[in-house]
RNA sequence: GGGGUCGUAGUUCAGCUCGGUUAGAACGCCGGCCUGUCACGUCGGAAGUCGUGGGUUCAAAUCCCAUCGGCCCCGCCA
């Protein structure tokens, strides 16, 4: 620790340009420049140092002869000491450039400088492409963000929602902000609360999502509104799921869904246009959820690379080959993947897949390779000629080719296979963050069972309207009930989803219903909604994006944290400040709060 | 709640299978020398509760148990 109380005065010159911004047609100005010491190499005699700041770095050079005093400081000066210097800026002589960075063709003859504060040496390296390991830099997160990588990540996003935000403008959109401190809501994830200490006992939540609130503002007529909302889950979290994270969130009256897809294709287009100069093109493609969950086994599929699934029901109707038929008879689905002859895989490999899959999913995995001869492995011999020709056709065989088979029901299937999609995608190369392909999905379903609690729930919310034609299936079978939702992916990463809302109060009391919340709780927990409803609601739907999300496709990361400036661990503790932590028992006090352990 | 993986100098890592002298390397740090370096060079030096606790053993970084923490995943995330 220093106990030097030195609080330096400002340099008397000011602070002229950045240092990474310099070049050669600065030649001969005079500037003055404030950063950080990122590499000092001392020649006894002359000394240079590599000036930072959040631009890039330039090169001071310290001369003895020509100014003893500077010299002098230069020779105290240590990595990360954060300096101020004045000088010119002079063009190198050519066996003296530096192609490597850009300000390689100058650097600057320091006439004057001062120590503005020194440092303690830095407990990792903050140069460029290096990394040190993730909890010391949590720990140090505000040296970890002066690194480049940091620095241009979260320029990145700062574009990123800067676009959005100009192109929402020019649309006729509305920046409202709304509570933080809010109402807990039954369904969905777990809320964050906060106690309220002027009500002992009682609790807000924080949003999930403002979801409601917008539907409000559409009913109080303020037509088109968007915010980056910040949003907040109370569950476990991964590498792109933290407890806080921030939504494009938008609403608009009397949208078709085409309207909100068309809106957020020009919005995504914007934004790569402004931050990567990448030209995408709209429209994306659009799959059913149906569609979606038969042919890949997810409902964000990642597009980028083939391997479909292929149902094969049909091939094996008459198969004698008994597991199959037996599945078959059980009212179970064959599924294959076609691995085209371009992916040879081991008989290794193959292996370890099927017994994966044995003790993962307790799915057997039947494979066949399609040779010149015809087809060898294990199985081949119970699979006749009539089979072989059918998924053949229907999977689109060629010699070389490896067809991976698996039966069982199509819930338990078709995820599986999804997921060894994806795994056989890694492994050969096949999701290379070159490729952009976005897709919508639409059409969801409206519910679906869950067998923890035993009950319909939401697959989008509970004020997701449904499909017009599917009104009907409401009373008689809601299960097969489509909603007006849509979710925009992105190389398998869900970017975001949104819906045409619920505008009839007596529709939505049915919808609560349905998902089992009874008249009087639903007055009670969203009376608020339904009264709302009752006063000329216009129809109103819209759509909300993760930001995190955007900004890692934007950035070529695999983890949200590398986009958030002070992001929580997989514990979702901040190991930089040590929240959350214990508080004084006369705060308890204040809020009526016991805490049992 | 569960599975996997990692934890050794400030940092990155080796050593751990098969227990045995003083736990090594590189970078960083400190000091000397050095006027064109840019990952400067060069000579020298300091630096370790081997995550923590317990056990086995004559002896534990190494084997066993528990526990804490980082990361990845399952469950969870309307």
């Amino acid at each position: 620790m220093t106990t030097n109380f030195d609080f330096s005065p400002l340099p008397p010159w000011p602070r002229t340009d950045y240092c990474g911004a310099l070049r050669a047609a600065d030649a001969g100005r005079q500037v003055g420049l404030w950063g950080w010491v990122a590499a000092r190499r001392d020649h006894g005699g002359l000394i240079f140092i590599d000036l930072r700041d959040r631009e890039g770095i330039v090169q001071l050079v310290f001369n003895p002869e020509r100014n003893p005093g500077a010299h002098e400081i230069a020779r105290a000066l240590r990595m990360e000491y954060y300096v101020a210097a004045r000088g010119e800026v002079v063009r190198r002589s050519d066996s003296t450039v530096n192609a490597q960075i850009p300000t390689g063709e100058i650097e600057v003859a320091v006439a004057e400088a001062k120590t503005l504060n020194t440092s303690l040496a830095p407990p990792f390296p903050l140069g460029e492409g290096e990394t040190g390991n993730e909890e010391v830099r949590l720990r140090y997160r505000y040296l970890d963000l002066r690194r480049p990588e940091m620095q241009r990540n979260l320029r990145r996003r700062h574009r990123a929602v800067r676009a959005v935000r100009d192109y929402l403008d020019g649309n006729g959109f509305i920046d409202i902000e709304t509570p933080i401190l809010w109402r807990p809501t039954p369904e969905g994830a777990r809320d964050y609360l906060v106690p309220s200490r002027v009500n002992p006992g009682k609790f807000y939540a924080l949003p999930q999502s403002p979801q409601l609130l917008k539907q409000l503002l559409m009913i109080a007529g303020y037509d088109r509104y968007y915010q980056i909302a910040r949003c907040f889950r109370d569950e476990d979290l991964r590498a792109n799921r933290q407890p806080e994270f921030s939504q494009i969130d938008l609403e608009m009256t009397c949208p078709r869904p085409d309207d909100i897809i068309a809106l957020v294709e020009g919005m995504l287009a914007a934004v790569y246009r402004a931050v990567a100069a990448i030209d995408v093109k709209p429209p994306f493609p659009r799959l059913t959820y149906a569609e979606a969950i038969d042919r890949f086994g997810s409902d964000k599929p990642d597009m980028r690379f083939d391997l479909e699934l292929k149902r094969l029901d049909q091939a094996f109707a008459a198969t004698a080959f008994k597991v199959f038929a037996e599945a078959l008879a059980r009212g179970e689905s064959i599924y294959g993947i076609r691995v085209p002859s371009t992916i040879q895989l081991s008989r290794r490999e193959l292996d370890d897949m099927a017994e994966g899959l044995k003790a993962r999913q307790g799915l057997g995995l039947a494979w066949a390779k399609i040779a010149e001869g015809g087809w060898q492995g294990p199985v081949a011999k119970f699979i006749d000629d009539a089979a072989r020709a059918h998924c053949g056709r229907v999977a689109g065989l060629h010699h070389g080719d490896t067809l991976l088979m698996v039966a069982g029901r199509p819930g338990k299937v078709r995820p599986t296979l999804g997921e060894l999609r994806l795994q056989l995608g890694d492994k050969f190369g096949l999701r290379s963050n070159e490729q952009l392909r976005f897709l919508w999905v639409v059409e969801f379903p409206l519910f679906e069972y869950s067998d923890q609690e035993r009950r319909l729930v939401s697959v989008n919310h509970p004020f997701t309207a449904p499909h017009p034609d599917d009104l009907e299936l409401l009373r008689s079978d809601p299960l097969k009930a489509r909603a007006l939702a849509y979710d925009v992916v992105l190389n398998g990463e869900e970017l975001g989803g949104g819906s045409i809302r619920i505008h009839n109060p007596d529709l939505q009391m049915r919808a609560f219903e349905l998902l089992g919340i009874g008249r009087e709780e639903a007055q009670e927990k969203f009376g608020f909604l339904l009264e709302a409803l009752s006063y000329g609601a216009p129809p109103h739907g819209g759509i909300a994006l993760g930001v995190d999300r955007l900004a890692m496709m934007l950035c070529g990361t695999d983890s949200l944290r590398d986009v958030i400036a002070f992001p929580k661990t997989q514990r979702a503790v901040d190991l930089m400040t040590g929240a959350p932590t214990d508080v004084d028992p006369r705060q308890l006090r204040d809020l009526s709060i016991k805490v049992i352990k």
